[in-house]
RNA sequence: GCCCGGGUGAUGGAAUGGUAGACAUAAUGGCCUCAAAAGCCAUGGUCCUUCGGGACGUGCGGGUUCGAGUCCCGCCCCGGGUACCA
């Protein structure tokens, strides 16, 4: 055996060139008796080179569709790039390079290492987004859904990053911070492009449930969309004759209003103040929160502060006139820009009713619990009405609640109303290097869709592509300049550019139908993909990416292009490689490179060491000692394969085995029934790869001692390669082919024989008062009293049992004999 | 504060309420070798031991159970998400 060497950088060239010339993992959209399958990892953004979490989602993913594939599924798996957007462009900037030539190279480099890792792709439908060819149809989506109304312009107070010099998403805003610089996000007032997401925010909470997703990502989604059933209630200020809906969650605390606050960003602020002898302060307050950065607001922990405005509001249930204010911890973004505010049953209200002296009033009985002052205020829990109105008092408050609202909407001052936290989608950038908004701005006509035929828009070429506070295109003036497609008067073309998260919202879709140039798919055609089955990534796009692709989805399938409604039926989100316990980063010099790994070591040891070093759900730490380990194995596995296949011939296993031939057997269908179940459903990478190692150890003492048969020692080598296939192709095919002459991935998934997986003797464990005190050989088909006669009869067991009365007996067939003494 | 995860040998990690520590790493001893590497064999939670075995042991304290790493109650610590959202 010492004779063959296992020599990664042979067998995995020669294998990969097997893939790419017969085109292995290529699939038609021809369907055939199998079952489809669509495995699909979040595609990568293209800068630099590969780093070791893309090793890590692909070698997860491949793992995921090789075994589908001999499971007997038809797989689709796929590769694109996010090529558009702002690290390619800042990376630009900064190098001098355009942002075209750099993303060109990194698109070649992991072009070039996913074949070295063998990851199994269809790479006839490869695209990048930034191809004209793809982004064509990005540019229909976006008409598809300026025409039904889903794509909107407006004027508004938006995020602004003054170092990308453009403006954000507020899922892009992260603690007043922008998601990808970090620098501290402003408020400007701006006419943006907007997508309407929250046209579909209940269904986006409600079809969570639909989906096979990590519960912790849904929950994330919901907290994001943050939608609270309540109340819109109309508080009057009868001085000035207005209106102001609030909303509240609380309708039935109503009677417990003592005050009504406005956030200071309220346009009614300083017309409410004026003539009322707060003009002044209330213009100083209003000044001064607002010149305040928005972390500092932010926090619950601070002192609320406020001032009076000097009018009051009708209390709609009561008639009571209660005084105004304007405080800085109502936010105008949120609800109506104004509160209710009950002190007695709302903590924040209380803050500020303390503070400055207001009325506090209980109007919802407590059981008394833990906190709040001598009377058990603030209390936010459940109880019978008080205080309230005779109608009420004594109701438990859920159903006052009900009760309220209907006499609300009764009297019109209010009704039923559910509010949300998600904001709709802001879309456009003032940067160059992304998709081009097909919309032409016609002084006679406004807002003019490029005709589809027209399509695409394409993103022009420009020197000087450095952000400058409004988009670089506007520079391209011979780009700009073209004419009404509707009047055909000289018109400028919108110069904004799309955010990348349009790009991935949909390719997902293109990969079913990647060729296509009449259309971005046909349904039909994707009808017979979709959903993704498994889509793996990353948590952190847990409220990104994933909910605008959900989005995106449930619109298009509303215009009628697609059947289905939620893009990706199960996800799994894999947890972070880190070295020495810290995320890997160039500053810190603790980066591990993929390629230098494979270069050393080969890919199959790199993708079968990050599948065995853990739950790959979980974060795990880089060992390069551990990585030695698996590549022991790997080379023991396949140095055993090289040396049986030309040692022994090759010989079908006797009917009648014993020994050590029947244990290896044995131990092949333990492994199959092992891995089988750790694959199919589950994620458990790590103790499949063990138990083909238990598998691998097994063979190679039998193989040392000189004892097994040809025929059971080849079966459990084969076994052994063709378990071992979806973690470490090269690897495995090779012992595969060496064994048998055949290519393990044309075989179907081992089987296991229930014959082989039950023995005619097990190791009873007997316990007395539940501690083990002997293990003794049972016969598998021993009844209850056997095994009871077997623990007795231990005479490891008699010191135990003397002198002691037996209280109790359990037995679990297959398993132990507990003896209870007293 | 709230919502999720997690806490098991020197280390990464295994364990449908049923033998805690599979598998791997580090370590120790041995074989092979002139030597080293590779490979192979053995030991491998802690303490005690008359070497038969015994006691203890999965963050802490209780509980349920014949039996708890696993279930329940109350805490502590670590990681992540979120936070004046009315």
């Amino acid at each position: 055996m010492s004779d063959h060497r296992y020599d990664p950088s042979e067998i995995e060239p020669r294998w990969q060139q097997v893939w790419e010339t017969e085109r292995t993992w290529e699939v038609s959209n021809d369907p055939d008796d199998r079952d489809k399958s669509y495995v699909l990892e979040m595609l990568p953004y293209p800068s630099g080179e590969p780093h070791i979490g893309h090793l890590k989602v692909y070698s997860v993913g491949d793992a995921v569709a090789h075994f589908q594939r001999r499971t007997g599924k038809r797989v689709l798996h796929p590769m694109g790039y996010d090529a558009f957007g702002l690290p390619a462009e800042n990376h630009a900037i900064r190098t001098g390079q355009h942002p075209r030539d750099s993303t060109a190279a990194a698109i070649a480099s992991f072009q070039k290492q996913f074949r070295e890792w063998g990851i199994s792709i269809d790479w006839t439908r490869e695209f990048g987004t930034h191809e004209p060819r793809y982004y064509r149809w990005t540019q229909w989506i976006f008409l598809q859904l300026l025409e039904h109304g889903l794509a909107y312009r407006k004027d508004s107070a938006v995020n602004w990053c003054p170092n990308d010099a453009t403006v954000l998403a507020n899922e892009q805003v992260v603690d007043g911070q922008c998601e990808r610089c970090g620098a501290e996000v402003e408020i400007r007032q701006l006419e943006q492009w907007f997508f309407r997401i929250t046209d579909y925010a209940d269904r986006l909470v409600d079809d969570l449930d639909t989906i096979e997703w990590p519960e912790h990502v849904k929950t994330m989604q919901r907290n994001w969309i943050g939608r609270s059933e309540g109340a819109e209630v109309v508080f009057r200020c009868e001085e000035l004759g207005i209106d102001y809906p609030v909303f509240t969650t609380r309708p039935d605390t109503l009677f417990g209003a003592t005050f009504f606050v406005m956030a200071p960003e309220h346009p009614d602020v300083e017309r409410l103040a004026k003539g009322t002898g707060h003009e002044e302060e209330v213009r100083e307050y209003v000044n001064r929160v607002l010149t305040h950065d928005k972390e500092e607001r932010g926090s619950a922990d601070r002192e609320k502060t406020g001032v009076a405005l000097g009018r009051t509001v009708t209390n709609p249930v009561n008639g009571e006139q209660i005084p105004m204010y304007v405080a800085d911890y109502v936010l105008m973004e949120y609800g109506t820009g104004a509160i209710m505010a009950v002190p007695g049953h709302d903590e924040r209200d209380y803050d500020f009713a303390t503070k400055y002296g207001l009325e506090i009033r209980r109007v919802v009985e407590g059981t008394p619990e833990e906190g709040g002052d001598e009377h058990g205020l603030p209390y936010p829990g459940d109880g019978p009405l008080v205080n309230s109105h005779p109608d009420f008092d004594g109701m438990p408050n859920r159903e006052a609640l009900r009760a309220i609202v209907d006499w609300l909407d009764r009297e019109g001052k209010g009704h039923a109303s559910v509010n949300y936290r998600l904001r709709d989608w802001l879309l456009s950038r003032q940067r160059y290097w992304g998709c081009p908004i097909p919309v032409v701005h016609c002084e006679a006509c406004g807002i003019v869709p490029v005709p589809e035929d027209q399509l695409p828009v394409v993103l022009p070429d420009v020197e000087d592509y450095a952000p400058k506070g409004k988009s670089p295109l506007a520079a391209a003036e011979d780009w700009v300049a073209t004419t009404c497609p509707r009047c055909d008067a000289p018109a400028r073309r919108e110069t904004d550019t799309m955010d990348t998260f349009v790009d991935s919202s949909w390719y997902f879709l293109r990969y079913c139908d990647s060729a296509n140039d009449e259309a971005a798919w046909d349904p039909a055609v994707v009808a017979q993909w979709a959903p993704v089955d498994q889509y793996i990534g990353g948590v952190e796009h847990a409220i990104l990416h994933l909910l605008y692709a959900r989005f995106f989805v449930k619109a298009l399938h509303d215009l009628g292009h697609l059947s289905h409604q939620e893009p990706f039926a199960k996800l799994f989100t894999q947890g972070m490689i880190t070295k020495d316990g810290a995320k890997m980063s160039k500053n810190k010099g603790n980066v591990v490179a993929p390629g230098s790994i494979v270069a050393s070591h080969g890919a199959d040891t790199a993708r079968c060491y990050i599948l065995f070093i853990g739950p790959p759900d979980q974060d795990a730490d880089w060992s390069d000692k551990g990585l030695e380990g698996v590549h022991r194995f790997l080379s023991r596995l396949w140095r055993l394969s090289a040396a049986v296949a030309q040692e022994t011939p090759d010989h079908p296993i006797p009917d009648d085995i014993d020994g050590d031939d029947l244990a290896l057997v044995r131990k092949a269908h333990w492994a199959i029934e092992k891995v089988t179940g750790d694959m199919a459903g589950r994620f458990a990478f790590n103790t499949a790869i063990a138990a083909v190692m238990e598998l691998t150890n097994e063979i190679s003492r039998a193989y040392n001692d000189g004892s097994p048969s040809p025929g059971p020692l080849r079966f459990a080598l084969t076994t052994a390669a063709s378990l071992l296939f979806p973690f470490a192709p090269h690897t495995a095919s090779d012992a595969y082919h060496l064994l048998t002459g055949e290519r393990v991935w044309e075989e179907p998934w081992p089987a296991s024989d229930p014959v082989y997986l039950d023995e005619e003797t097990f190791e009873l464990v007997c316990q007395v008062n539940g501690k083990v005190r002997d293990r003794v050989t049972a016969p598998s088909e021993a009844g209850e009293d056997e095994l009871k006669a077997l623990a007795h009869a231990s005479p490891k067991l008699a010191p135990h049992l003397d002198g002691k009365t037996v209280v109790k007996e359990i037995v679990v067939p297959g398993k132990l004999v507990n003896i209870v003494v007293r």
